[in-house]
DNA sequence: AACGGGTTTCAGTAATTTCTGAAATCTTCG
DNA sequence: CGAAGATTTCAGAAATTACTGAAACCCGTT
């Protein structure tokens, strides 16, 4: 398929993206192609499209596919596979978060356990530094748990929580303000 | 100075973890080290201690000072320079994020707007790729706002509202859940 | 079971990124 | 000013990662 200059830049732009957030170039190319086109791809469309090889397409697409980004679509009369993104941006996102922290957040939350009961047996870690690694662990607990929750909440409240902005911070009620608990009688 | 297992595993770990997002090992690593030490390090204790080069190690604090994770921290008595990385949690990840939507989503924004004045204006573009174009830099712009809000709250409002949970779906006006305002009527 | 269109795999090559060591520079002190 | 210690720079080496093309594979059709 053809590309126009904008087309072309948005895809550029978005491989450069991937590339920081270390997804490979072709894939994140290859994605932003199929969430722009206005109708499913087949691979070698793409390939063509981009110019790269037939190959490596093949291997992007599967990447995508197991990311959850993009799928196959049949199309009629065609028995080639064609290949449509994704368009939802919310459910992009939400794959694409949810994705990562089970590959990396969660692997690290494990290790981070496996460090802190070592350091705490081995007699030989500073206590500063078991601290530390503690410290970091309960943060990271915190967060994984909150991510928990709000991912759990339906669509449209996400978006509702999202127009009200910082306003929410009124409803946090006085006495869970952290390190306050006992701060109004002293 | 000695890694305790422990802290040997942590460090690795950390490397690693950097580079999947694309901070290169050895910034990771000499950031993890400097988290866990008990005390400033000079740039050599650290290469020694890593056993990567010194020069590498220069670079590397020149980056982390950039990203404010670390700072110099002079010692009495002794003319070398000493670093010290930063230990608050929150504020660790706040200046990551913060940098890294200067550096990444702040530039997508710019570009996502060009595309869409480019293809609004070009008449080739197909209608539903602009519309795509144009609803990727709505999604983005209203996150940015979002963030912009949030990051601005005390920090133990934030703690709070963490703390909160899927709770504060509560309140969520019932007339701002997207696409309902005109429901109640039917 | 052989053909043909389509897809995937993988070994080797190309490109990119990271790391090193030698040299240059900066700084402090006598 | 110049020596000694400390730091930074940078060209090239090493390591890693991405990409390609040829070959293998799959699967419906005849």
């Amino acid at each position: 398929m053809r590309l126009t200059p904008a087309m072309e830049r948005y895809v550029l732009h978005w491989g450069e993206m991937g590339a920081r957030w270390s997804v490979n170039r072709s894939v994140a190319q290859i994605h932003a192609l199929l969430y722009l086109a206005p109708r499913p791809l087949t691979a070698e469309e793409i390939a063509d499209t981009l110019a790269i090889a037939r190959s490596n397409v093949s291997m992007s697409l599967k990447e995508l596919l197991a990311w959850g980004l993009v799928q196959r679509t049949p199309v009629r009369g065609d028995r080639r596979d064609h290949f449509e993104a994704l368009r939802d941006n919310w459910e992009i996102l939400t794959r694409i978060v949810e994705e990562r922290k089970k590959r990396e957040i969660d692997p690290t939350l494990s290790i981070l356990r496996a460090c802190a009961m070592e350091a705490a047996a081995d007699g030989q870690t500073a206590a500063e530094t078991r601290q530390r690694i503690e410290g970091l662990l309960e943060f990271l607990e915190t967060l994984s748990l909150w991510y928990d929750q709000v991912k759990g909440l339906p669509r449209p409240v996400l978006v509702g929580l999202m127009r009200m902005g910082g306003r929410v911070a009124r409803f946090v009620p006085r006495a869970r303000v952290a390190g306050k608990r006992r701060a109004r009688g002293g």
